[in-house]
DNA sequence: GGCTTAATGCAACATTGTTGCATTAACGGA
DNA sequence: TCCGTTAATGCAACAATGTTGCATTAAGCC
């Protein structure tokens, strides 16, 4: 599990334990391959014989999140396993509307573009959170 | 109230009846200036003595959103009175993390380079969602 | 003013999310 | 490899978000 090596390295590395419900919600993650809640990732996880308490859950995602290893995703609710490296700053979803697959992309030019909007309106931006829904090549026919 | 006018004739014009709850939501909207949830909604409306049901206040929420006079702003959750034309088609949001205070702005070019980063994935996209959190003129210091 | 029916209220429920405290298990050192 | 420390999990209890079906009310027509 080429996964799980990558989680037990970034939690070592920021003084966090690698325990078995983190291994667990971020094997779910992986899984999905599609923004799931954090229900549906407990209903996942009993399927497989294991349960985790809701509570845990939330605080292993919000884990996540900070640690760059996932992301939450607005536009259709739940969280998605983070794909791209954590250096690269902002980060922006493509989502399927019909068959809910997820594309995450950065675009350094996109941010810029979109700072200097803000500064017109008097605003200094610190965090970029875009989403764009629509359909991916498979659903288009 | 000006407000109240153009509720009037965006529900008249689309069949919908003019009600005491609806006129009511869109004055709380209106009053806050900042994205509010349905529950801040329901209790500034409770201290003006009214009461409405949780229930209706979703209802007429999701129309508000269907007509283009409010929208859901995901980055800090809740709702706003939309201040754009629905014919401008893509909204995007700058919050201030602050004092909470939201802008709504237009921007067509914006679009048009989102729509070709898509393509590029191989996406067709059909809704842009994009909100920038950071800090106002007046929270900058 | 009365009729029709859209809109609201209510009951009941599922999901999301938070806090405090008891219990368990990760992991570093003996 | 056991043992102690303490981070992490489980549990209880709660608040908020959101949905559905059905009874009741009131908006807007005549």
């Amino acid at each position: 599990m080429l996964e799980i090596q990558g989680l037990i390295q970034v939690l070592k590395a920021e003084g966090y334990r690698v325990t078995q419900p983190r291994k667990r919600v971020l094997e779910a993650l992986a899984l999905a391959q599609r923004p799931v809640s954090p229900y549906d990732i407990q209903k996942m996880l009993l399927q497989e014989g294991s349960y985790l308490n809701h509570v845990t859950i939330y605080r292993i995602l919000d884990l996540f999140c900070l640690l760059n290893l996932a992301h939450r995703v607005s536009l259709v609710g739940g969280f998605v396993k983070c794909t791209l490296g954590a250096k690269e700053g902002c980060h922006r979803f493509m989502v399927c509307r019909q068959c809910g697959v997820l594309r995450e992309f950065a675009d350094k030019a996109l941010c810029e573009e979109e700072n200097e909007i803000a500064q017109d309106l008097g605003f200094h931006t610190e965090r970029h959170f875009s989403e764009f829904s629509g359909l991916c090549s498979n659903c288009q026919v």
